[in-house]
DNA sequence: TCTTAATCGTGAACATTGTAACGATGTGAA
DNA sequence: TTCACATCGTTACAATGTTCACGATTAAGA
């Protein structure tokens, strides 16, 4: 509780718990920090400190439990109740992601969907419907949600942005490709993806070294 | 040149490029740190080092001329002729994102696609062909491609990842919900989307304070 | 029981990344 | 021309994040 978390450790700790799933019963019910580190590619020493936060204690002879820390890493990241989520911007992107996370994680529900366009709203997506802009505030407020996903273009993303913090959005995730302005309250996690190709080629083309011919 | 460039200062080189691309011709031709600095929500300071492994110099009263940095960070981020990238995987998610980065970036084109699935192979998503994986070797050599961009089930990552890389691919762009074990000189960017999505969900919930009734 | 061998938990060293500070510089006004 | 002023370029500093190193711990085997 009173600890503090990192984005970083975050991260690795929502990793390690999506990894030890997929291993629970498949290998021995205990895992030493050097395994789980070659699994998600990090030191031992990074694990065994992540696993700190955790207040989740190993055993020198044979590692952690699995399913004691898959506990302890859903008593940090998981609330105690599922959490809603809402998605803003339902075109191509916006319903792969609606596909994509769509009973990915029991604790994460999309709740509903908004987009402003006509022939969008009312349909269902993967059980979800789609409401119209103008019922924002109010679908939000009634299935208490605090956090969304932002996927529309990026010309109208800060003023739905806006909208979303109005309502009690306290969490985005946004995929628009323009940086938001709104109060340091409220967390924005950016996923990049023009950035993040670039980034990949350019690093590619330093490993890859000289070009050929 | 011998400049080495960290993960970080590229990804705010590649935003502040796409922010001044956006403002060309809007506002004053040129442009202060501090301004910058406020649209991309970083300090003055971190412009202006940033700046520097550019090799522009701004004047200290009119600040950076704003076509300038566009063309020396593109020097830094692009490479001299366009980059050819190919896409793995195109379900729901691979076809949207093959729709997003579609005329995007110039110097950036996805060249050619590729699934398993026949019902898709033959198929043309946004002018790029859609191939079977045992076409996949000889088309990246063709086309020349080093990058790639990886939209498969968690299962088949690894295994697609080791094709790519066989092939010559040395950077990828990871989708898939597992972490790739590959040789040290092919870089890998993850986008972690069920990570993200409990970081803004985590966060959120810190900043919205304690939970209402 | 005692030794051995591996791993854990954690303080301290180290590396990386971001911020602040400050002399240098260029322009407009007196 | 000189002064005032805001900003730049760069170095020094601070904060954050990662790795090292080592005593403590546990269980198996002699």
């Amino acid at each position: 509780m009173t600890t503090t978390i990192s984005k970083r450790t975050l991260e690795r700790l929502s990793l390690y718990r999506r990894l030890l799933s997929d291993r629970l019963g498949k290998e021995s019910p205990f895992i030493f920090s050097h395994q789980l580190a070659k699994l998600v590619q990090v030191t031992s020493s990074q694990v065994r400190r992540d696993i700190m936060v955790t207040g989740c204690f190993g055993n020198p002879t044979r590692g952690y439990r699995v399913e004691d820390l898959i506990e302890a890493i859903g008593k940090i990241v998981d609330a105690e109740e599922p959490q809603n989520v809402v998605l803003v911007g339902i075109g191509k992107l916006g319903s792969a992601l609606m596909n994509h996370f769509h009973g990915r994680r029991p604790n994460l529900r999309i709740k509903a969907a908004f987009d402003s366009s006509p022939e969008r709203i009312n349909r269902i997506y993967q059980g979800v419907r789609c409401y119209g802009m103008q019922d924002l505030a109010q679908v939000i407020r009634d299935e208490s949600a605090y956090a969304a996903i932002l996927t529309v273009p990026g010309d109208v993303a800060q003023q739905v942005a806006n909208q979303l913090v109005m309502a009690g959005i306290r969490g985005i995730l946004n995929f628009a490709p323009v940086p938001l302005h709104l109060p340091g309250n409220v967390y924005v996690e950016v996923i990049d993806l023009t950035t993040s190709l670039e980034k990949v080629t350019f690093f590619a083309r330093q490993s890859a070294g000289a070009q050929v011919s």
